[in-house]
DNA sequence: ATATAGTGTGTATTTTCTACACTAAGTAAT
DNA sequence: ATTACTTAGTGTAGAAAATACACACTATAT
């Protein structure tokens, strides 16, 4: 509710936790700052929001500008509101995450001002970060944790030709477990959200194995049923 | 990721969707505006964050403002950034649930000057709202019946002391379906989560239910557990 | 004592989850 | 052509969890 529209004096950002799966690892993308505060710092990409953009507009204009890349999966899923967590001023942050289908070719589009360059870092090798911004990625990787195991949101990470294999190795990486082989495979199946192609992986030095597209269809239909607790 | 600090000609508020659980009915407690705009519109309580509050202390003091209330449990579910959603200006506001233990006794403090009544209404018959306080109160209450699939949530609405046909009716009526009374007795008892008392209801005339207190030591070991996705 | 209204309980069936190991297929080197 | 190598692909049995379903018990009020 508001009634009044005092002036105020703080600033409104957008943090983005970027994840791309590539080489079997969970990576996310991280710039580095070419400006004070916490110049030469490791930073999740983010930026402010302009006057008159949505913020949901604001985080897939920055994710364009850092990468180049439009219509990619985007999430919201926690504001920052600390009135510390930016040394100069009152910046309140909303965090969202996106998937990135890599697709081998880590190359983005070169980037904005505030950063000499943009890499894709392992989530197990993250340095340290600027501001929060370490207690954001942690959130937004709980988050998507959280997610996979409801909704098939790996899909966005993988190429649109994948194999079981690699499906199941991105479960492994995220959920952080090793995971049984038939199991999985058969709980996949199940779900019946798996196209099988006629198509085999090609330019691997052993047996070729079969490759799957996700059938989004199916996934609505099958996901839009309520969870948990039955009758 | 913020570099400049711009002033910006923006507000910032908190928005609440407080929940209740009376009578058998999920309720939401709702103010009647006195300010324009959206003058004698019925609304969620809300307002604006202070320039050194952090967006968690704002959220508790308006619920206290409001209510008189306390160490309510409260989440931040969503922020709403769209441009227009204020007939002024930019307004962006992060939105909070809470869950208050109402035990029959509906009196609130009374309230803060930008509202002339309060009051509890069921979530089943709510009235057109002001701003896009709908969509809002839609997406909490949302969250809300995700969240108590794998969450026990249920406990912060019921009073201290509760039988299991309480809690029972509380599932029902958050999840919008019938449950089986035996199923739903058998799996409650089976997380261990309850304590079973040695007193019963009274004042009834009928048979008296058994109270049951929830065992929060219990619940923290077993939901620190992961879910989903064995081996 | 009787009517009433809600409490409290058990079992059989189906479905899902888990554990576990070998053969088949293709490639590469000789 | 044979062989060695590497990953793909597959089935089954047991355990646990979810579901469906109906009646006797108990406290109260009259």
């Amino acid at each position: 509710m508001e009634t009044l529209l005092p002036k105020f004096d703080s600033v409104f950002s957008i943090d983005c936790v970027i994840f791309g799966f590539d080489e079997g690892e969970l990576k996310i993308l991280l710039i580095e700052r070419n400006e004070e505060p916490f110049k030469d710092w490791w930073a999740l990409p983010g930026y402010i929001v302009e006057q008159e953009e949505s913020i949901d507009h604001a985080a897939e204009r920055i994710l364009y500008e850092l990468t180049g890349l439009r219509d990619i999966y985007m999430d919201q899923f926690y504001t920052f509101g600390d009135v510390n967590r930016h040394p100069q001023g009152r910046v309140i942050t909303v965090a969202y995450y996106a998937m990135i289908r890599l697709n081998g070719s880590k190359e983005l589009k070169p980037i904005s001002n505030y950063a000499s360059k943009a890499v894709w870092i392992s989530v197990n090798d993250l340095p340290k970060l600027a501001f929060d911004h370490e207690k954001i990625f942690s959130r937004g990787f709980e988050k998507i944790r959280n997610k996979i195991s409801y909704q098939p949101i790996a899909f966005e990470l993988l190429p649109e030709k994948f194999t079981l294999t690699q499906l199941q190795q991105l479960y492994e990486v995220i959920l952080n477990k090793k995971l049984d082989k038939r199991n999985f495979r058969k709980k996949m199946l199940n779900y019946g959200i798996l196209k099988e192609l006629d198509e085999k992986q090609k330019g691997v030095s052993y047996r070729a194995a079969k490759l799957y597209k996700f059938d989004k269809r199916k996934y609505t239909r099958l996901f839009q049923k309520e969870l948990t607790f039955g009758k």
